[in-house]
DNA sequence: GCGACAG
DNA sequence: ATCTTGTCGC
């Protein structure tokens, strides 16, 4: 698919290098993310989701990335990718987009079908400057995409139920940023955030359509197999 | 200033 | 993210 990124660098601009640089980045482009709803229905035939994850050998240098595209209503693969890279950036909370995305953005580009959905590790509009891995992600790409997190972050959220499909708001003060979202009974919630042009109920029926049986989405579980996989083949 | 902090 | 065996439970 194209990817406006080509090998994982925006045109024009190299990738930020530092982190004033890459905080400059994100105000630059957080105004281009798309609120109004154009991804394609929770679990509607022939529509395509991709889920994108990326694996780490700091010993070595060296990333993997991966992007598995399912078919929504079936689950099933339709097709994947994978790319790897040298490690550009370090982890620093708050600019883990510029960590991930120049190999999971070269995965994306080696796909041959553009996906009507991303699911990102991750935050999106949950994220200090409002534009977390997901939606910077999703503003490169052009896709509506959301973001799924293993845990709140910076944020907090009240009691959820204990049943799947039960949920409580994501909250930034009194602002809500996403949601907890329980996609297994008993199991600890997932995250949910908007990326880009999805909204926050629509990405929540995404992420239950996508997690009929684990807790977290078939996209993300696929992508992280597959990434590691791709990590330890190429010494 | 110090601690917390998606992956 | 990653270092790591067995074990409890559906």
């Amino acid at each position: 698919m194209d990817v406006i990124t080509g090998r994982g660098t925006p045109p024009g601009a190299p990738w930020p290098r530092t982190e004033a640089e890459a905080r400059a980045v994100q105000d630059a482009l957080r105004a281009r993310v798309e609120r109004a709803d154009r991804a394609p229905a929770p679990g509607a035939p022939g529509a395509l989701v991709t889920g994108v994850d990326v694996a780490y050998d700091d010993d070595r240098d060296a990333v993997a990335a991966a992007a598995v595209t399912l078919d929504a209503a079936t689950l099933e693969v339709v097709e994947q990718a994978t790319a790897r890279a040298r490690v550009v950036f370090p982890y620093v909370p708050g600019l883990l987009a510029f960590r991930e995305i120049p190999a999971a953005a070269d995965a994306l580009s080696r796909l041959r079908q553009r996906p009507g959905l991303l699911v990102c590790d991750g935050y999106g509009l949950a994220h200090p400057k409002r534009f977390g891995l997901a939606s910077h992600l999703g503003v490169l790409t052009g896709v509506p995409s959301i973001g799924v997190a293993k845990s709140p972050f910076l944020y907090r959220h009240g009691p959820v139920g204990e049943e799947r499909g039960d949920g409580a708001p994501l909250l930034d003060g009194e602002e809500e940023v996403g949601r907890a979202l329980r996609t297994r009974a008993g199991v600890k919630p997932v995250f949910v955030s908007v990326g880009h042009a999805v909204s926050l109920p629509a990405a929540c029926a995404h992420v239950l359509a996508l997690a009929p049986r684990y807790r977290l989405p078939e996209t993300t579980r696929r992508a992280d197999t597959l990434c590691r996989a791709a990590l330890r083949a190429a010494p």
